[in-house]
DNA sequence: TTCGGAACTT
DNA sequence: AAGTTCCGAA
């Protein structure tokens, strides 16, 4: 069907750099993913809730992760927009959301219009081969979730059909270490220290305090402040103006990843490609560095290095929380986007019956860079559901282990050891197929992105 | 308003 | 798979 949604055309330029965490090309293919071209419903929410001028429409409250939806019709106009979807209506999306079901996000009961994402756990599925679950990262999470329970890989076994061919991912994975066969990658974290020892934010994007921003790194399509995978400390980019594009606008989301990244990544591009030099793409955009620096990732501070309070973002919960949540949570700030054009009106739905519609600005369109995926055991309510690590994780699938570690009580991140930060997030010797093609699990070989 | 079954679409 | 649509029950 075509969709000419307003939203579509009013896309704003793509940046032909995008940030290192844009999906790789893989991450879209119809045969190995289907629908992940198109935005998820928690993605969308995410999106809503990471723009300030939605914050009458939907915003972080109450407890960490936990939103409330203030204006129903409002997000289900836009989700309706996004999806070309006239008709939505927040009983569609509210139908959606249960959906969910504790995976992603889950209502939250007694409370009106109001539910919780399990931040608990996070993956970048542009680094799906690193499993976070057994990072001190991702253990950290897990820290803030109940803290002793094994992390849930569900979702990251969810991600697993996506990942690259692990066959051709040799210099991440240590082949030496195990047997081969489905068991025997072990992805070497220690390899990637960036990602492996990142410490944890503890409150949604929007609930962080303003991440520092050194003027000379002021990234017009910054990626995600919040990302663990990221390497300084002071050189923070800004959330994007206008990000969620639709996956399919990206030029070369792969390219353009490894092309931002540090170094040791973007060196990996073919020549043109790496670093500032690849700025050439099917858009012509910019990714904002200027003089061919590549930009460079940011390493989300210690939250004693943060400035936390968040004043500056409406959101009355944020400093209350913030003083009892473990400094250990880390949050996978997207970047993210506005969205939409209003299309004038839908049919009523109940909330327009309820409160007789609003409305409200619309905006751009938009796609997030990353995915934060919710593995958590959804310990609120369900622990002991089909979503376990152990089950998951460790059968068909490469199974990534941090030197052997499997802590299930987490000490706070302060008292992890400390983790030698590499000048470098990658070894030299990373061979550029990690990124470029896949494998499904089911044994479906792509090749879409040839570096 | 929430919850969820069921059929259906993309 | 991830919703969308419809609808009934609580």
């Amino acid at each position: 069907m075509d969709c000419n949604c307003v939203s579509d055309l009013l896309l704003p330029p793509v940046p032909t750099l995008w940030t290192p965490f844009a999906f790789p090309d893989w991450a879209y293919k119809p045969e190995s993913s289907p629908g992940s071209r198109q935005i998820q419903l928690w993605h969308f929410i995410l999106e809503l809730l990471q723009k300030e001028e939605y914050q009458g429409v939907i915003a972080w409250q109450g407890d960490y992760g936990e939103f409330v939806i203030k204006d129903p019709d409002e997000v289900a106009r836009l989700w309706g927009i996004r999806k070309c979807k006239p008709h939505m209506n927040y009983d569609k999306l509210s139908r959606a959301l249960y959906y969910y079901n504790k995976r992603i996000l889950h209502k939250t009961k007694g409370k009106r219009f109001t539910y919780k994402f399990n931040f608990s756990k996070v993956v970048l599925v542009n680094y799906p081969i690193l499993d976070m679950a057994n990072s001190p990262f991702f253990l950290a999470q897990n820290h803030f979730n109940g803290g002793s329970t094994a992390p849930d890989c569900s979702a990251i076994q969810s991600l697993f059909p996506r990942l690259p061919d692990s066959s051709r991912a040799t210099s991440l994975f240590d082949r030496g270490t195990a047997a081969p066969g489905p068991e025997g990658d072990k992805l070497r974290l220690d390899s990637l220290p960036f990602l492996g020892s990142a410490p944890c934010y503890s409150k949604p994007p929007s609930l962080l305090g303003p991440y520092p921003r050194s003027p000379p790194f002021d990234y017009p399509w910054g990626f995600n402040p919040y990302l663990p995978g990221a390497f300084s400390l002071n050189n923070c980019p800004k959330l994007p103006p206008g990000s969620l594009y639709p996956s399919q606008f990206y030029p070369n989301p792969l390219q353009s990843s490894l092309s931002q990244l540090p170094n040791p990544f973007s060196s990996l591009l073919p020549p043109g490609e790496a670093g500032g030099g690849g700025d050439r793409g099917q858009t012509g955009g910019t990714n904002g560095t200027a003089g061919g620096q590549p930009p460079r990732l940011c390493l989300p501070p210690y939250p004693g290095s943060l400035p936390l309070g968040r004043s500056d973002i409406g959101n009355g919960t944020a400093l209350g929380e913030r003083d009892r949540v473990e400094p250990t949570t880390p949050i996978l700030g997207l970047g993210l986007g506005a969205v939409g054009v209003g299309t004038g009106s839908d049919r009523q739905s109940p909330t327009e019956r309820r409160s007789g519609g609003g409305g409200v600005k619309a905006d751009p369109e938009s796609d997030s860079d990353l995915e934060i995926t919710d593995l958590s055991d959804c310990s609120s309510e369900n622990e002991n559901d089909e979503f376990s690590m152990g089950k998951s994780l460790n059968r068909d699938r490469p199974q990534i282990v941090l030197d052997g570690k499997k802590a299930s009580v987490l000490p706070p991140i302060s008292s992890l050891p400390p983790v030698p930060v590499s000048p470098h997030p990658l070894p030299a010797t990373l061979t550029l197929p990690l990124f470029g093609s896949t494998r499904q699990a089911d044994g479906h070989s792509q090749n879409d992105t040839q570096l």
